[in-house]
DNA sequence: TAGTAGCGCGCC
DNA sequence: AAACGGCGCGCTACTA
């Protein structure tokens, strides 16, 4: 508030907040009328987000932002109630998914300190061994003549930079040892162990797992500490004592103005277990309190849809309009199938068509390039391009719209979603030659804005109406992107599902005139589930 | 000792 | 030639 005051020259006076913290430990002036200045302060609190307000009122509605500014106040009550209300934790649940991962954690631990410990003990008396044939060979030819050397070969991430992940490894506290948790002391081990690596991250380490055992037992470790880490007893302590987790919502925390949440981040967890059956995923520890029901519901494809609905592609507004699997559909466009064809088995070039469909409608969101699809769909690169160029052949009105939407934010300064929300970017001249990165950049945000962004208005959308309409004693608990939970009495858990399904419908109704929207499914259950 | 940068990884 | 967006957070190692 104060920074917006000071736009208007309002002044803010915040001093006398430093009265309240604390002040039910204080008897005699708890049960005091409010002294003089901490009213003042309280009507300031008022009067000027009311000042500052009108102010805005008239560039509000210069700038064509009425509408948005409309959607995000509507929004409000029900991002603070899902504050306030948080979500139900089964605490005990939690804690044996968390002691069983723990002891399969620990069951790896002595097998990789005693590769790993050696590895890096080598290592650290004698760095060269964590060097590959390769790059000794490069090092001593850049020594002996820096100006004949493949230098090329350095250039990707620059010398001085592949020297500096090059240098002695930190010691471990103990010789012999290993903190399996720090990336340089891994670096180092798995070097001298021969795996010619310069990064420790799962799709790096992935394809030395076959040959080498330590490298397969390193990434299941790395996998169970990240969620001991990430998602143990730390989250768990932040469970208040009624049994609930609460999290702090930024209603415009994002640039395409998403919803992100913090303190803990209930956004980012894990939605299912990667080896299937074995564990239960984590989300089901998020449940229904007795009486109660949980209720889901989600936007399906609803990025591809805005995206449909805003280039006006014919073919994709089609197959959403037959509603039949889209990157199927896709599948068959791009590779001249026949209707019957099974896209899943059908492989070009070795991959499965489907997937490099998938790939490509999901990717596209954000910009992805031919490299990326190369890496994500495991094709080479030449056959990525083509695979780029056959998808825009077949989506002709999304290949017309993705350049044009960046050309016009850049040109007009600011991208826009179907609510008039915007995202600005400051003018990048074309002559310049070191800011190409800059523009792409710029430009993959551009045409990532409508999409992103509308998503984002039609979810506050759905919020908003739902924290109207839904029936008494069921309540929001969380919002995910493109997914909303509720929780509801038993007794009324057909009508909340009902309420969910129109609110979501007309959510997407009001930015999206043309894409066909399908009614979603809301799926019911005691905790917190994907499908 | 406290703050911060970089890596790595979870979600969509 | 190449380069995949955008968010939060835990951890280590470095810096002040």
């Amino acid at each position: 508030m104060r920074e917006s005051a000071a736009r208007y020259r309002l002044p803010v006076s915040k001093e006398a907040r430093a009265w309240f913290p604390g002040l039910h430990t204080r008897p005699t002036e708890w049960a005091a009328p409010f002294p003089a200045e901490q009213l003042v302060y309280m009507v300031q609190d008022i009067e000027i987000p009311y000042a500052i307000a009108q102010h805005q009122r008239p560039r509000i509605k210069e700038q064509k932002l009425a509408r948005v500014v409309h959607l995000e106040n509507e929004a409000v009550p029900a991002l603070a109630a899902m504050e306030m209300r948080g979500v139900c934790i089964d605490v005990e649940r939690w804690r044996s998914i968390l002691a069983r991962k723990q002891a399969r954690q620990q069951a790896l631990e002595p097998g990789l300190r005693e590769t790993l410990g050696t590895a890096l003990q080598r290592a650290c008396d004698d760095y060269q061994v964590a060097l590959t044939r390769e790059e000794k060979r490069l090092v001593e030819a850049y020594r002996a003549n820096p100006a004949q050397s493949s230098w090329g070969l350095f250039r990707r991430k620059g010398l001085a930079q592949w020297q500096a992940t090059h240098k002695k490894p930190p010691q471990p506290k103990e010789r012999g040892t290993i903190n399996l948790a720090s990336p340089p002391q891994l670096l180092a081990a798995l070097r001298a162990l021969g795996v010619p690596v310069s990064a420790t991250d799962e799709e790096t380490l992935e394809p030395y797992a076959k040959e080498h055992a330590a490298v397969a037992s390193l990434l299941q470790w790395k996998e169970l500490h990240k969620f001991a880490s990430s998602f143990g007893e730390n989250l768990l302590a932040m469970v208040d004592t009624d049994g609930r987790l609460r999290t702090d919502y930024a209603q415009i925390g994002a640039a395409s103005g998403r919803i992100i949440c913090s303190k803990p981040n209930l956004q980012q967890i894990p939605a299912e277990e990667e080896e299937e059956g074995q564990e239960e995923p984590v989300r089901h520890c998020f449940v229904a309190p007795p009486g109660y029901r949980i209720l889901k519901a989600d936007l399906s494809n609803i990025e591809l849809r805005i995206l449909a609905e805003v280039s006006r592609d014919q073919t994709m507004l089609r197959l959403f309009a037959e509603g039949k699997d889209l990157h199927a559909e896709t599948a068959k466009l791009m590779f001249h199938l026949s209707p019957e064809t099974d896209t899943k088995r059908h492989l070009y070039k070795g991959v499965p068509g489907r997937k490099i469909a998938k790939t490509i409608n999901f990717g596209l969101a954000y910009g992805m390039g031919a490299n990326g699809l190369a890496n994500r769909a495991g094709v080479d690169l030449p056959t990525a391009k083509s695979l780029i160029r056959t998808y825009f052949e077949t989506y002709r009105g999304i290949a017309r719209w993705l350049p044009l939407t960046a050309k016009q934010a850049l040109e007009q300064g600011y991208a826009v979603t179907l609510a008039g929300r915007r995202r600005t970017f400051a003018s990048i001249p074309t002559s310049v030659d070191w800011n190409r990165e800059v523009r792409a950049s710029a430009e993959r945000s551009a045409k990532n804005h409508p999409i992103r962004g509308t998503n984002a208005d039609i979810l506050k959308r759905a919020l908003a109406l739902l924290h109207a309409s839904l029936p008494s004693g069921a309540h929001l608990i969380l919002a995910v992107h493109d997914e909303i939970v509720v929780e509801c009495p038993e007794e009324c858990v057909e009508e909340a599902a009902g309420v969910m399904r129109a609110a979501m419908v007309q959510a997407c109704r009001d930015f999206l005139k043309v894409v066909h929207i399908p009614e979603p499914e809301v799926l019911i259950g005691t905790y917190w589930c994907k499908e």
